[in-house]
DNA sequence: CGATTGCTTGATACCTCTCAACCCAGGTGG
DNA sequence: CCACCTGGGTTGAGAGGTATCAAGCAATCG
């Protein structure tokens, strides 16, 4: 961890992860089962909605955002994806959301093919993937509320405390991703954003050190403003 | 089907399902462990979020929905769940969200931990509540762009072209909820929505008769509204 | 029949978007 | 080393969409 990071992205549970211990000490199938490692630098993409969905990936550093697109261009950002999640799971043929980092970050890679079957003989492995499952449906909720009765203050003073939970310590936040990927995934504009950020500089609840450090000042009044 | 029913609800799928069919012909196992039939009264709790999740339910007939508050009172309703749904499986020890009867209902409930040992031993369960978690995720990530990026008469639009897709055809809907739970779904005021489907009404694209039912009239210019 | 509840409609306020200018840091090339 | 360009971020003015507050209407219920 230690790893400044996004809102909402899950604890590392770097220990008790069966998908991180495929082809390590244990496993015994076959080779081709196990996970490959991957690169991708900020903004490639990952998959796309619509495209074969053959291939399971779990984060092991730096931040994916998964997204969707309207056909007039507007882009949503369903959700930013920190280390120990899995994303790519699928009960179609085909994805039915697009992935790219969000920063430069590190994947494991699973042949879809090859996780079913191991899947089915291991109990511990599918358990795994249910709760990463869950675990994405459980934040999706969550996030819906903030996009459906919140405001903009509310969006980010509860963005910024996610992020916060998640870094170091101290209330530094490094966020990974820009203003547009902020906007999309709250469901505002870069204006708005930015705005909301100056507003809460201003009440002295934050400190801007550029636009990706930031310093929470004062956790409770933040907690209050989203009641 | 042929039941008037709710936007984004799955189809029945009553052939395949396993779920339906434990206790029924076939399960030789304990009793306790098969589901137990239950009717919720419109606006009925099933169960309430930071309970304990010791139960999980499928819905028969009718529509749940789930929902969560802020603590000022805002509501808003993550999903409308139609027949086959399968709702409460949580990771954690307590549900996170509450789910209460839309309009009059009938579900089948099953103890989480019978449920569990259940499928454990049974693979085709198994992958039954996988993908109906999976599908349940893949609804609310697109209901997730909705809130954040479509407009009102987008919204309803789309919730209508839902709401009929399930029906039983001719694009006649009979809405099983309120002004309220359609306002808390799509992260509107009841006024807005009032104000909407007025809209759609002068643009002739629907048709009201009454305040539950629906028909619409132009499909294709409907399905223009959200791209 | 009056009261209640859910829905519609109207007037106005407010929040966020849109369009536009500006700033700033970083990179490039003369 | 500096002029220039570029892209991301900030700020401003005005427009527009949705919320809010309030009144009215229809159906239901005691």
């Amino acid at each position: 961890m230690g790893n400044p990071t996004a809102a909402t992205v899950e604890p590392a549970e770097t220990s008790e992860n069966p998908l991180l211990r495929i082809g390590g000490n244990g496993y015994r199938g076959d080779l081709r089962a196990t996970g490959r490692a991957r690169h991708f630098l900020r903004d490639r993409e990952i998959y796309s909605e619509g495209d074969d969905a053959d291939t399971v990936f779990k984060v092991e550093s730096g931040v994916v955002r998964t997204y969707k697109f309207l056909r007039d261009g507007r882009r949503h950002i369903n959700a930013f994806h920190g280390p120990g999640s899995v994303i790519g799971l699928e009960v179609g043929k085909v994805y039915g959301i697009s992935a790219a980092a969000a920063s430069d970050c590190a994947v494991i890679s699973y042949g879809r093919r090859n996780l079913e079957t191991l899947a089915s003989q291991n109990d511990q492995l599918q358990l795994q993937l249910f709760s990463s499952v869950l675990r994405n449906l459980a934040r999706a909720q969550e996030h819906s509320v903030s996009l459906g009765r919140r405001s903009a203050v509310e969006k980010l003073a509860l963005f910024l405390m996610g992020c916060g939970e998640h870094s170091a310590g101290g209330g530094d936040i490094l966020l990974e991703m820009s203003r547009k990927d902020i906007a999309d995934y709250l469901g505002l504009t870069i204006e708005t954003v930015s705005r909301t950020f100056s507003d809460l500089e201003d009440r002295a609840l934050i400190e801007l050190h550029g636009a990706r450090h930031v310093r929470l000042m004062d956790i409770t009044r933040l907690r209050d403003l989203f009641a």
